[in-house]
DNA sequence: GGCGCTTCGATGCAGGTGCATTGTTGGCCT
DNA sequence: AGGCCAACAATGCACCTGCATCGAAGCGCC
């Protein structure tokens, strides 16, 4: 059961959390954009590939499940991704030994190179989006908070 | 031509550049969903509609290039967006006096009732999120931050 | 063992998005 | 006026996403 006051709120949130909200969304879909505009540039495989890289990487031979917790993802969205990936020879897939409903995914090599050859148009957002637009401070603030939104 | 010492920022920024970054396409990702299920979930038009109704509703009769400016969209999609508004009644087009390439849109009064009808599902997400989490001072550090970024 | 429930991952279908390109009109210059 | 380039909006095509659902395998219980 909500108060008055949490509906009154909810139903009319000062200017200030409108602002920030609009600018949320705004910023990260800026930034999204960003990385994709330079990947696509450098002919590199698009943005959602990298996450999986780089999960599968820190984490070595991992199953879809895990993937979909640690990434954030739907799962008929990872599958579908894994599908294609497999497909372009970046990772390779088995049924994982212990539960034959799973798989285990692991990287090839050319998943790793994939993976770095990625890392610099990446860099490249990051850098033109925060680093060259919030000195150290600031950036730290604003990990911080983000940190409580997501 | 880049100086050494930028090009080395660019290949291996900071460890808390990248954390800011990550935690922002999160959040921005988190927020996206948050806001587009509360919709969904009240059987409401999806996220876009709400921007460009709004967008409308305080302008006035727009033409779409100005609104695609406005809302930072890509043309292509702005155009089969009003495609699919007009359709639903929500906005009404006609070819702009004046110059015969373009348009105008303005809204129907069904327009304007979606857009007061999809507000509180907007405002829910919006509490979730941020309201709920960040207090007033804070809001106020992430929108002046994120204002840089974006 | 057999039954029902849950978990894991795949998939059919409808619809949205990105990219390139087109058709139309306006504006400008000669 | 005529020719040329730019601006505006639409669209064909391939691909991706969301949703619901499915089939297969494990798990617990009797």
């Amino acid at each position: 059961m909500r108060t008055a006051a949490t509906l009154l709120r909810m139903i009319k949130p000062a200017a200030i959390t409108v602002l920030a909200w609009d600018r949320l969304l705004t910023a990260g879909r800026e930034a999204t954009r960003a990385v994709r505009r330079e990947l696509r540039r450098a002919g590199l495989p698009p943005l959602e590939w990298y996450d999986v890289l780089l999960e599968v990487e820190r984490r070595g031979p991992s199953r879809p499940r895990d993937l979909q917790r640690w990434l954030g993802i739907e799962q008929y969205n990872l599958s579908r991704l894994l599908t294609r990936m497999e497909r372009a020879g970046l990772v390779h897939t088995m049924t994982c030994p212990g539960d034959a409903r799973g798989q285990i995914v692991q990287l090839s090599d050319a998943g790793r190179a994939a993976r770095q050859a990625m890392w610099p148009a990446y860099a490249t957002a990051i850098h033109g989006t925060l680093e060259q637009r919030l000195d150290d401070a600031e950036r730290i603030a604003l990990a911080g908070l983000l940190a409580r939104v997501a």
